[in-house]
DNA sequence: CCACGGCCCTTTGAATTCGAAGCAGTAGAC
DNA sequence: GTCTACTGCTTCGAATTCAAAGGGCCGTGG
């Protein structure tokens, strides 16, 4: 650590700027239309997709949350939404009482594959339209092994990120 | 359009999930700095840095909520959180009294000066750790054609996007 | 057998966001 | 000069999120 750089290169900082932008963007366009196509908010999609992955439809509340990287609370709250709308059921495990099992139901398989088909869509139209199949390629390549470092440096909680407070 | 797909191929699914998966978590990563360090949201400091970068320190209101893809309600209330820190100041433009012109001030300057440097790190230390030099250059040079797409076109608001209702 | 500590989920309160409605100022038509 | 339409920002209500606190269940040590 001889050299410690004060500031990002022009090349660092666009690839940040525009990686900012391009996933916000495409998290906005996805979340409308998953809420035209089944009033679902991108949670609650990403939720039926993981449940729907599962080979029984069920996940425990844990490994859901971990999953969607969401707060334990965040995601009872969900679950309770989708629980309302009936396209999940929670149920407590026979095994160990203390956990929920959430399981999607018929209702929720029908609505996912309802809007799959635009999601699909709207993935591919705003980010894979102007990238080749090589260029794909190459961006799967890059965001694997940035994905493997930053899972495997998890976010330190030194403080416990208070709200606007003071400032 | 003669074929269809129904589906995206399984390169384009992972390349899809990394993308959201690595812009969640570097976001993640980089609020809460942004917290500890100055007591800023990822917001507020985008829009500091803006302020920061225009030559003469100001921008309209309307600009700023364009920049930063927020809603105008949204920025006025952050605008109205950085006034009360005083890092920012709000007056009516003279020339046209609708317009709200925004001036950073020596504070927000100092206090950007002083959470940029932890910030620059953060990205570094989770994002450039595992490129190279040569992977950055391919990956901006990817990023920056999807960008320009997703500019030029805007997420068309067909329906107006109801929150949680029905469902 | 009973307490203690730990795990899992839920409830609660505060913060942040958006869309719709409202208010003020500007510009063009007549 | 006045009316009307438009623009820019703010206010308001609802939705979503998180951290902290609360309550129930499980395992271990005594």
């Amino acid at each position: 650590m001889a050299d410690s750089p004060r500031s990002l290169d022009p090349v660092q900082l666009g690839a940040y700027f525009d990686l900012i932008e391009v996933s916000s963007l495409l998290r906005y366009a996805v979340e409308q239309q998953l809420r035209e196509a089944g009033d679902l908010s991108y949670v609650q999609f990403q939720l039926l997709a993981r449940l729907g992955d599962s080979p029984t439809g069920s996940q425990r509340m844990t490994d859901l949350a971990d999953g969607v990287v969401y707060s334990r609370s965040g995601l009872t709250y969900q679950a309770g939404l989708l629980e309302k709308a009936g396209l999940v059921v929670r149920a407590p495990s026979p095994e160990d009482e203390r956990v929920t099992t959430v399981t999607i139901t018929d209702a929720g398989r029908a609505l996912l594959a309802k809007v799959l088909p635009g999601h699909v869509e709207v993935v591919r139209g705003m980010l894979f339209e102007p990238l080749s199949r090589e260029d794909v390629m190459t961006l799967a390549g890059l965001l694997a092994p940035v994905r493997d470092h930053m899972r495997s440096t998890p976010p330190r909680s030194a403080a416990p990120r208070r709200r606007q407070r003071e400032a």
